[in-house]
DNA sequence: CAGTGGTCTAGACCACACC
DNA sequence: GTGTGGTCTAGACCACTGG
């Protein structure tokens, strides 16, 4: 029952019983909670109430609903962790790119979706590229997948001057993939700089990567540089929260 | 107006709506939209519905609302960038450590509340610092704040045995904070590692870091290693993701 | 004070899952 | 069918903001 003196808003008082709950165990991970039906008459407030309560606690990622089924606390998925040596030259030699390095190391059946277009560089492209405004890109957008779901969105661009008439343009890049191509076309790569961030994802990318209900998605820039310094590629990539951590090494000083 | 015969649920159209008026710019960054009640009229639908549909852009971190003042499209705050060489051993010799390099950088006033308590190691820290569970930790607990502001919570833990005797088992740990004492105890820095992940906050941490509606936060587990590859220390950092990008750059190969 | 968002009620009907 | 969550209504009162 909520404490109506309290001053604290009855769905708050509900939510918070339910996560005190949840975290104490009575409701273990993929656990059914009761109905919201049950809920209105242990609590003694009304339905919509109730669905207030319940829908706190899902985007704050504890709960899922399932129409029909009933809310489930959200089972803890498994995380896979991808290192900066999803990089190196090594792993570009044997295979095709970064992705399906990744996907050689974690044994999972890789696919992807390409479409290749042309634009010109807004504001941030321009920064990231250190092109002027409006100079001509190589786009390339992917969808990557890993045994059919979509795991991964990735936006890649770069100053079309580095790609006109190599195999970039096309929907295939080769063996190696575009890095490798850079390098043949005498580009070879000095160094990479990755941003990470995160946020909530767009409704698009939430039905695209099939993400949870409150998960967000961590978004990484990687920036390609040559041995002089020169910008050579931008990568937006968009993974789930809830299924990719990255880590990065490197030795003190 | 909502159109009640295409299956799509009412609250689902105006929040497209009215999500599609802001990235077109009607409503640009900081505006305010019309008042809910002025939204019944519009679409043609009752107060909750409106409502239920001005959640949805809350939660995906569009709109802030305030009570008593109205909607708002969310203003697109400021990035602080971190990068990795606040670590360095040069910042260290500087001052406190790394938290105080950043702030010097970027010309924000630091301070910072630490509480020091034992604790025994976990599953999770055992798998990190390399321990058996159960083994006597050291953990300093950390408040952050920038001008007054609290911007990041960190909870650092490390072997106890590697620090009796030394200041990290005091509140203030001297000049050149928690690493320079390993060092000068002869646990010389060989490497770091930091693990990156983001998930929606607790409502603890919601509120210490002020959190605005629908912000996830970055999660930071860095571990620090001796020259010989012995973890010294695990330190788990949680972040307001709509006020920092974590940066980080290696040569290629 | 008027206008705003915040909370809450007591229902109703629908769509989906499962038996 | 029965039970579940999903959506929606037409109000009500409260708390906060700002003139």
């Amino acid at each position: 029952m909520v404490d109506r003196t309290s001053g604290v808003p009855a769905f708050r008082q509900v939510a918070a019983d339910l996560r005190d709950k949840i975290s104490a165990g009575a409701y273990p991970p993929g656990a059914r909670l009761p109905s919201e039906r049950d809920l209105v008459d242990t609590y003694g407030v009304s339905r919509p109430t109730i669905r207030q309560a319940v829908d706190a606690l899902r985007v704050e990622g504890i709960v899922i609903t399932e129409h029909g089924r009933g809310v489930f606390v959200k089972p803890t998925p498994s995380i896979r962790r991808l290192s900066r040596h999803r990089l190196s030259k090594e792993a570009r030699a044997r295979n095709q790119g970064a992705f399906l390095a990744d996907a050689e190391a974690h044994g999972f059946k890789p696919s992807s979706t390409v479409k290749v277009r042309f634009e010109s560089a807004d504001d941030r492209a321009a920064g990231y590229l250190a092109v002027e405004q409006g100079e001509e890109l190589t786009v390339r957008d992917r969808v990557m997948r890993a045994d059919g779901a979509v795991v991964q969105l990735a936006v890649s661009r770069l100053p079309r001057r580095f790609t006109t008439g190599s195999a970039i343009e096309q929907v295939d890049t080769g063996p190696g993939g575009t890095y490798a191509r850079l390098e043949e076309a005498g580009h070879v790569l000095g160094s990479y700089a990755e941003h990470v961030g995160a946020r909530m994802p767009t409704p698009d990318e939430a039905s695209a990567l099939q993400l949870g209900q409150g998960v967000p998605v961590v978004t990484v820039t990687r920036v390609a540089y040559r041995e002089d310094g020169v910008p050579l590629e931008m990568n937006d990539m968009v993974l789930s929260a809830d299924r990719y951590e990255l880590s990065y090494e490197w030795a003190a000083d």
